[in-house]
DNA sequence: TCCAATTATTGCGCTATGCGCATTAATTTT
DNA sequence: AAAATTAATGCGCATAGCGCAATAATTGGA
């Protein structure tokens, strides 16, 4: 549908109501008395109904004109914030990054890879500050590609051209189930054992959702899910309340959220994701930004030796 | 303030964010190729920030572009509402939500609030699906202000002029201190009691941060931060390995996340925040969003009596 | 009742804006 | 290396929006 009103218009709407008179809309706008009438009878064309009725002394608001003023005030405004947070924004690019490291995580990898990372970080001789950007995949890619971050640890959600992903484990799609769930006694759990289960699933258009959308098609399950969340930490406090079973990452498990939880795996098929690090092409990097990331790998290793091992 | 751009150049906007490609998006426009990029081009000028990055073969948003593209959609969609509402006597904009409650809430009280709330709602006999929009605080107010969730529940991050907020409970903010730190062993704490202890902070900008900084400047104490965190949970996993002190919100306490950690109170001054349920005016509602906040309300009396007996 | 003052509307001509076409430049793909 | 694809730019044309001047309408005051 086409708009065929533009922020003017509702500028000189708005003008009018406040003043009760073209004239002094005019003067308020630095236009003609002429414009103001031009971009009145402009509205009332396009919104199909009498803004104001009025006589070459007299001008009244009708009903609709009341109505559209709210609306009017609210566009208007929403237009201006939009200027303004842009523009402030476009400012804000500017970082000071002498003694801080930042780091990108996908939230379910923080437990297991960060407090080691940490300690070797540290006991390497490293006082740097540290600033988590704990983001949900793409937004980690994204404050990597941006710069925002001097580098990510999370799924290929989409490779920006100016990064590199080393992979580092596979974090496959397991179910989490409250303790005494039935499908608990299960070794393994194949897609089609969820047709009559309540679903948690991710949020729509997230690797992970399309991951398991693609399982289910694949094994001709329909997901019927019961709840969408964006935080596998969420999905998890719903399952550890009963409330239904959660599809997640492996990782997630390796966090003191996932206590209480029973993990299972599918098969047929298995789907997993590769989590590794994310760096940015050309930017030459702070020895503590080196340390850290090797850091990070060495702690990794620690987990997809712990995955395997759970496998 | 003048707006200098219009619904025409927000619709080409959108169009190169949904197909990648200025090509596409004149195609489906009906427009040159031409004007797609001058449109565009006005709308980095105006709004002083990139918003693609592009080759001739490839388009990619920028951030900036990200962060405008749900604006842009509900300027959109407030003139297409507006236009339809204007000419259509019967008004209302028809949600067709019949089956699905959208619940925006931040992640630290849907482990106290969500489970008992799901469970009388269910008990009353609504049987809809729950997207949940598990945000941090000012992604919450947008998300009810954009009509994007049917209802919220935050604090106060920024209160849209289209919405309301109903305080339900206060939220104070405390320490979570892995067990056998020293400060475990106190009663409450000063704030300058953290002066020589590794910190856990909320991100700047946050409301959470804000207090914090707020409460230690009127304490004429320095906040030495080391870690800085996006999501309590995150701040949480932390704490728990021993890695530094956080300062978070009390409703964090009730998750299972927080098992093992200590929770302290601090005094001169004692900041807290109300939390509550944040509705967008004008907006009818469904029996079952209707439900779902009636039995929000009641599970945070819970949680409200549940805080006061632990003072 | 009539006249003067006020103000919305309309016609005209000018300027600004936005467009498509054709071309250029850049970037992938083959 | 050549071909294919696509964003950017120059040019000319059409349309939109404006102010000025004039017209028409409506009050208020004498």
């Amino acid at each position: 549908m086409r708009i065929n009103f533009d922020f003017n218009d509702l500028d000189a709407f708005l003008a009018v109501m406040e003043t009760n008179s073209f004239h002094h809309a005019a003067e308020r706008l630095n236009l003609s008395q002429s414009a103001i009438t031009r971009r009145i009878q402009k509205l009332e064309e396009v919104l199909g109904s009498t803004l104001f009725e009025r006589t070459t002394r007299a001008v009244k608001p009708t009903l609709a004109a009341k109505r559209l003023q709210a609306r009017a005030e609210a566009m208007l405004e929403g237009a201006q914030e939009t200027t303004l947070a842009m523009r402030d924004e476009s400012v804000v690019f500017a970082h000071q990054r002498s003694t801080v490291v930042t780091l990108a995580m996908i939230p379910t990898v923080v437990a297991s890879l960060l407090p080691p990372a940490l300690q070797n970080f540290r006991s390497a001789g490293f006082n740097a500050r540290i600033r988590l950007l704990d983001f949900a995949a793409n937004e980690v890619a994204e404050a990597v590609s941006q710069g925002e971050a001097d580098f990510g640890v999370c799924s290929i959600e989409s490779l920006e051209p100016n990064t590199l992903f080393e992979p580092l484990f596979d974090d496959q799609i397991v179910a989490a189930l409250p303790r005494h769930h039935a499908l608990a006694r299960s070794d393994e759990l194949s897609w089609s054992d969820l047709q009559s289960v309540e679903l948690i699933l991710p949020a729509r258009g997230t690797g992970n959702r399309l991951l398991i959308d693609e399982a289910m098609a694949r094994s001709r399950t329909t997901a019927h899910w019961t709840y969408e969340v964006n935080r596998s930490t969420t999905a998890m406090e719903l399952v550890n309340r009963g409330t239904a079973v959660a599809l997640l990452p492996r990782s997630a498990m390796n966090s003191t959220h996932s206590g209480g939880l029973i993990f299972k795996s599918f098969t047929n098929p298995t789907v997993s994701r590769p989590i590794g690090l994310l760096t940015r092409n050309g930017i030459a990097e702070t020895p503590a930004v080196k340390a850290l990331k090797d850091a990070v790998r060495r702690s990794s290793a620690n987990i997809a030796s712990f995955i395997h091992a759970a496998n």
